[in-house]
RNA sequence: CGGGGUGUAGCGCAGCCUGGUUAGCGCGCGUGCCUUGGGAGCACGAGGCCGCCGGUUCAAAUCCGGCCACCCCGACCA
């Protein structure tokens, strides 16, 4: 393509509403514009980079035997009243009436539609397993969205859909896809781990989210340092400590007046003593009733495995009036004295190593040191409770354990009959016995993938796109506007690098070298072909790597074959 | 939804507190000259419902009230 006639508007400043720098740099190389809030159109650069995504997902889908379709936008209500998340979604859901006031809402998903779809039409078990995929514009109407394609409220997702006959090809058909996401995170270019995240009611591994690795992750990612073992913070498994043996001489329960002091940062300056010799003691509400848990003043509450352990559909941190009735204290001064048998306990592991510990007095103003657990008071239960932290150890291989930041980019995981049931997806299986059918549900952040890309490949000049990714393989920059030896030179070459296939650029704009090669940068081109007076007269152009900022001198005739090697050998450090 | 902030030319901003000529600056844009290896220079020029509605006043970008939009923090979130 000539850059002369494109709509590439570039910016030099950084848009005053941008705060993170994809959203800064996509503004800024002319790939989107904004529209209002969370909502942005794609500009011929950035769309290409959309595309180039799309693609990748599109071929390694097919090839993992997912069939392409494409599904309405406009939903009527009717089915989310039957799945029963008319009521659930929320404000979310973008609701509306059509002119003969029937309700619709705008697909934030299409777990609903698809299985409408394949209810109707398949039967069989012989018609299993299916496996739907589209690529479309989802809208999710959400509380606030930021940080331009990182979360918008209108974007592009591709999301599929399996059904299975069976557990064990229900398994496999997750096992396919979670390949398939790691050969597309692959090709793209990036830098990702797939981890475990929370499956809520279906436990054991059957949720992965893809996590591309930057500073400006919004997700917390826990993996080991030397094993596989990756996981979403609310999912890190924290193994108990082996046991270790309390001193012989451990001090008496004295009550202590801490007048004001309701924070572990409170107590522990006032008492003089570390957090971690704190414990924590947190009322929370469930649809399971109360509970009490205790972690170390250190840690912090995991209330998704808290929720889980229970079985409980909501949990919250209890308002200031329940933890009066049930304590008889304020709030900040809770502790597990005395509230055994009015409430249930739960402890993190950790809990039973402590000894000589602080705790809450169920008193205003008031603690208790030289509390030791199971002396002094005994949990109902000891468990994994807390988050994991820098340092832990690994579950599987008792490595440690590290934290990343990450943006999550795909998500896998197994339904289940959740929407079968719900919906009435049957099919008769070999004996004519009717079953629900098992479905799997798998998407991808289609335009938060390039958003993430950004996060990941950028630099104080601008955008460095992966070649996978990049609007634009390889432009060709002709500088010397006098020189007619430059310019037919420059368009011999852009030739040359169509015909091997580069999706090549030419700057045939009549500007200064100095803007295009801003300009080059800024949009991220991986490969940018100099074509200049210097090394023309020796019959040579310049090929320069956007993220080494190398230069190579390059034969005229061998100029694609070395682009060619150039997107061939990228790496990402 | 709670808290904070911002709306003035395509972009980035000043002016507002302390009301008063034709509302400024930088970038960008147009024309001409000049220049051509890292966002050149000179000259001329186009471009503004000062977010919207109302109020105060002889007079409002400026003061007051209401509304809207957008951004940030938090809460929320498959």
């Amino acid at each position: 393509m000539r850059m002369s006639g494109m709509l590439i508007p570039t910016l030099k400043e950084d848009p005053a509403d941008a705060e993170v720098i994809s959203h800064k740099l996509m503004l800024r190389a002319g790939m989107i514009r904004k529209l209002t809030s969370g909502v942005y159109s794609f500009l011929p650069l950035g769309l290409r980079s959309l595309r180039k995504v799309e693609q990748i997902v599109r071929e390694e889908m097919d090839s993992s035997g997912a069939q392409e379709v494409f599904l309405p936008m406009v939903q009527p209500s009717e089915l989310w009243l039957e799945s029963g998340r008319w009521e659930i979604y929320g404000r979310e859901l973008l609701r509306f009436k059509d002119r003969h006031d029937h309700e619709c809402c705008l697909g934030p998903t299409h777990e609903e539609v698809i299985t409408d779809l394949v209810r109707r039409d398949v039967r069989s078990y012989r018609d299993l397993p299916l496996n739907l995929y589209q690529i479309q514009t989802k809208f999710r109407d959400e509380v606030r969205p930021r940080f331009g394609l990182m979360r918008g409220r209108e974007f592009m997702m591709k999301d599929g859909y399996s059904f299975d006959a069976s557990e064990k090809e229900a398994e496999d058909s997750y096992v396919a896809m979670w390949l398939a996401y790691k050969r597309v995170f692959s090709r793209c270019g990036l830098r990702f781990r797939a981890v475990e995240a929370d499956s809520g009611p279906i436990g054991g591994s059957f949720s992965h989210e893809f996590m591309v690795l930057a500073e400006t992750g919004e997700d917390t990612i826990v993996a080991c340092t030397v094993c596989e073992y990756a996981a979403n913070m609310e999912k890190a498994e924290v193994p108990a400590p082996p046991p270790s043996p309390k001193p012989e001489k451990l001090g008496t329960p004295t009550t202590v007046k801490t007048p004001g002091m309701s924070t572990i940062e409170q107590v522990s300056g006032f008492l003089k003593v570390l957090p971690e010799d704190l414990i924590k003691t947190l009322i929370l509400t469930s649809d399971k009733g109360p509970v009490a848990v205790l972690v170390r003043g250190a840690d912090e509450i995991n209330l998704v495995k808290v929720k889980n352990h229970l079985h409980a559909t909501e949990i919250e941190l209890a308002d200031s009036r329940t933890i009066e009735e049930l304590t008889g204290g304020p709030l900040g001064f809770s502790g597990p004295l005395g509230l055994q048998g009015k409430v249930k306990i739960l402890a993190d592991y950790s809990v039973a190593q402590m000894c000589n510990a602080v705790v809450g007095g169920n008193e205003r103003d008031v603690h208790i040191t030289h509390v030791t657990p199971d002396r002094d008071f005994t949990p109902d239960l000891y468990g994994d409770f807390r988050c994991a932290r820098e340092g832990d150890t690994c579950p599987r291989c008792g490595g440690v354990m590290t934290l990343y930041k990450g943006i999550e980019v795909g998500h896998v995981f197994k339904l289940g009959t959740k929407y079968s049931e719900a919906m009435n997806a049957r099919f008769l299986d070999a004996e004519g016995k009717e079953r629900p059918m098992i479905m799997g549900c798998y998407g991808i952040g289609v335009s938060r993938t390039v958003a993430a890309a950004i996060e990941q490949n950028h630099d104080e000049d601008g955008i460095i796109f992966p070649p996978a990714l990049a609007p634009f393989e390889a432009i060709v920059t002709p500088v010397g506007k006098k020189d007619p030896q430059v310019d037919e030179t420059a368009e011999a070459v852009y030739k040359d690098l169509w015909k091997a296939k580069i999706d090549a650029l030419i700057d045939d704009r009549d500007e200064r070298p100095g803007v295009k090669f801003k300009d080059a940068d800024l949009m991220g081109i991986p490969f940018r072909v100099t074509v200049g007076k210097k090394a023309l007269a020796e019959g040579k152009v310049e090929l320069r790597n956007r993220r080494t900022k190398e230069t190579e001198l390059v034969e005229l005739t061998a100029i694609a074959k070395a682009v060619k090697k150039g997107i061939k050998n990228w790496t990402t450090e």
